[in-house]
Parts: C-alpha cells; sequence; structure tokens
DNA sequence: AAAATACTGCTAATAATTTAGCACTATGCT
DNA sequence: AGCATAGTGCTAAATTATTAGCAGTATTTT
C-alpha cells in the first residue's frame, strides 16, 4: 500500500487537500493551495499521485474528481499512531493532552461530553 | 522558524529519528533509519538541518549530538493542530477517539485515569 | 455551428534532493 | 609512537521532484 510518509512534498500538500475537503477537482486543489505552482504543474503532480496509488479519480463529465485511494478512517489510524510514536512516546494521555490544550475551555460542551463518554467507556470495558 | 512541512523526505526522516530519540548522533541516527542511505548521506542531511535551523548540534567529545531546534512541546502543538485540522476536519472528539482507538482496553490503568482527571478538569473549566 | 472555455495527456527543461567519495583530524588502543 | 577506528567538511555526480508549455478533445455559450 502507498504510504504517506514517501509523499513528496508537493504531493504531501495536494494530498492533504484532498483529505481536509475531500473528493475534489484539480481547480479546486489548485485553489486551495497556499503559494501553488501553475495549474498544469498541479495536474501533474495529481497525475502522479494516481499512478502511483495514493489517489483514485473518476469522470465527472468533462473533468476529474479526486479523492484518497485509502480510506479515511485508515488515513487516521496511520496519522494518529504516527502521531503517538513520534511525538509522544506513545503515549496516549500525553497525546490527548495536547490535543484537548491549554485551553481547554475551548471545546464545545458536546465536545466534553462526547470525551467523557469516551474515556468512561474504556473504563468500563477494563472492568 | 524553520517549518517542518517544507522539510524533504529524507529531512523528515531524520528529525523523526530524533524527536522519538532526543539528542543523538549521527551514527544513532543512521542506525535508526530503515533502509538508509550511507551514513556519509545521512551526515549531510544533518548539516543541511543544522545549516537550515531545523537542529542543533553540540559537540560531545570527538563528534556531534544533534537535537531539535524547536522546543519538543511546541513541536507537540504544531503536530497535533494539523492532525487536527487535516485529518480530523477540526473535530477534538474524533481525534481523541481514534487515538485511544477501538482497543480502549490496552491503555493501562494509569493512563485511563489521567484521562478521567483531563476531561474533567475541562469540564469543570467550562464551569 | 462557431467561438470561447475548461479540461486532459504528454514532454522537456529546471530545480531540488539525495547520494557517495575523498581528504583530513581527533581519539583510543597496543 | 604507530595503527585502527570514528568522526568531520566539502564536493561533485546521479536521481528525483517540480515546473510550465503545447497539442488535442470535450463542453458550454452565443
Amino acid at each position: 500500500m502507498a504510504k504517506r510518509e514517501q509523499l513528496s512534498r508537493r504531493e504531501r500538500q495536494i494530498v492533504d487537500v484532498v483529505l481536509e475537503q475531500g473528493e475534489c477537482s484539480a481547480r479546486e486543489i489548485h485553489t486551495a493551495i497556499p503559494n501553488a505552482p501553475s495549474y498544469s504543474s498541479v495536474r501533474a503532480l495529481l497525475a502522479i499521485l494516481v499512478k502511483k496509488g495514493h489517489l483514485l479519480h473518476r469522470s465527472d463529465g468533462p473533468r476529474y474528481l479526486y479523492s484518497l485511494a485509502e480510506s479515511r478512517s485508515k488515513a487516521q489510524e496511520n496519522a494518529v499512531s504516527r502521531l503517538l510514536k513520534v511525538f509522544f512516546g506513545g503515549s496516549r494521555s500525553a497525546a490527548v493532552s495536547a490535543l484537548l490544550g491549554k485551553d481547554g475551555e475551548r471545546l464545545s460542551d458536546d465536545e466534553l461530553d462526547e470525551l467523557a463518554r469516551l474515556v468512561e467507556k474504556a473504563q468500563q470495558r477494563r472492568g
């Protein structure tokens, strides 16, 4: 399977747009990239990414729409486990702590409730 | 300040080792990279990373020890906010959920307690 | 139906990265 | 002291990534 780590800078930049926005056209991607090169360059990169198996594309009338080859949840899993390993020495609580941030109050009520539920569930599972 | 996003592939690979292991020598870094190029190549990259301001090095007897130019916590913050934006559409609870994983039971008791405390604290802060 | 617009594929040039080798210096060992 | 080992800096070559332009095709607009 195509691994995110092997992406070049521009390639990563493009894949990130697709991750963020979901299925989108070459034009949208070009627009979304700050300091983007020419539209032509973006298309060239897109072709490479498809060939390498990082992205898929399907016809939408006259143009292509690009999407992730890997499922979003799989991509999330990979990203999270990498983050955990590289930045937090494997400590999940440290990572969650950073995720909540010093400004815990910035979280919405709904988000907090959701989090409380998650932790509680995990605690129950352990017995 | 030097941004992680602008790192090339090999550069990132090297910085990741330093993030994981903390201060370390060129030799250690070379060893830690799977499918590494020659030791000489790694050193060339290290020199570039120092010149660009991503890494620092200090003499340790006959050799150099390399470390992050940016503080670890700052690097963590950046990584987390990127993860949040790109992979989880900004939803912290979704990110935490992925972080805890389907295997919540894999978390140690201590970790779970720590998490519960974090969430509780955030809840209290909101009033 | 003709013109204008928005795509695609391909190709070639340029720029950046990555690589390894060489010459040299310092340390540790016998 | 002399040899082996482990570093460093520098440099040049090879590979890979990035870029933009051109030719062609489909779609939309007038």
